[in-house]
DNA sequence: TATTCTTCCATCGACAGGCGATGGGAGAAA
DNA sequence: TTTCTCCCATCGCCTGTCGATGGAAGAATA
């Protein structure tokens, strides 16, 4: 009771660009996306729906991703975003960061 | 001008695991820890006292570190930080989340 | 001796991001 | 017609980081 999970959390700040990853190989929906993450990461990835929608939000906001309505694969009414192009360089910059970051930690965590 | 360096801030949720680090070499004040991370890292590990104070607070409540006050190597008053036995765990565990958190986001970013 | 620099401590308020809980619509399956 | 699954979304809370700010006290400089 009340014992929270943490190792199934997130890294928090690196939401948006796994987003911007699984949009980089195709449109998709949300609750695909979700999915998507939970699959490429053999199920260590469980991103909450209400981690999802807030981010997917701010990134059209920011018009890295464009949405319009459709239906899903299942025949269900789905909103399905598709990167822009400066989705596709905050992606590429957003990665450069991130990399950066993990090589620096990694190192501090290598230091005998 | 409003302009922040995002790519010189921290990946939230890894302070403490840093700072456990450091620690584990050798006790240390905060002033020193800030330094540590900086050097270990090539500079790209920028920690400010608002992050790192607050941090270590966190800690000390925590039991994953004791302190107490001393002299510095410059003859000041510090405040030496040491890694208890619970820390010990803790950093070992903290590792452990960290090592599988990373595995899954690379797997995603990697996934063609 | 007075001033400035560096080291070292710490807090406050603002802000962003992620989470649990919650609610709902609408097709499919039972 | 009931239940299940898919798919949308928001609200309020909490945690963590940051910029700004303030201060004490030894060292170096003028």
């Amino acid at each position: 009771m009340g014992e929270t999970n943490r190792s199934q959390e997130l890294l928090p700040g690196t939401l948006d660009l796994l987003i911007l990853k699984v949009l980089a190989r195709a449109p998709m929906h949300g609750y695909g996306i979700a999915q998507r993450l939970k699959e490429n990461s053999d199920e260590v990835l469980q991103v909450g729906e209400s981690s999802l929608y807030p981010a997917l939000q701010r990134l059209l906001l920011n018009g890295w991703v464009n949405a319009e309505w459709g239906a899903s694969e299942n025949n269900r009414r789905a909103r399905y975003y598709t990167l822009t192009a400066a989705g596709r360089k905050q992606l590429t910059s957003e990665r450069e960061d991130f990399d950066r970051m993990i090589a620096a930690i990694q190192k501090v965590l290598q230091t005998a």
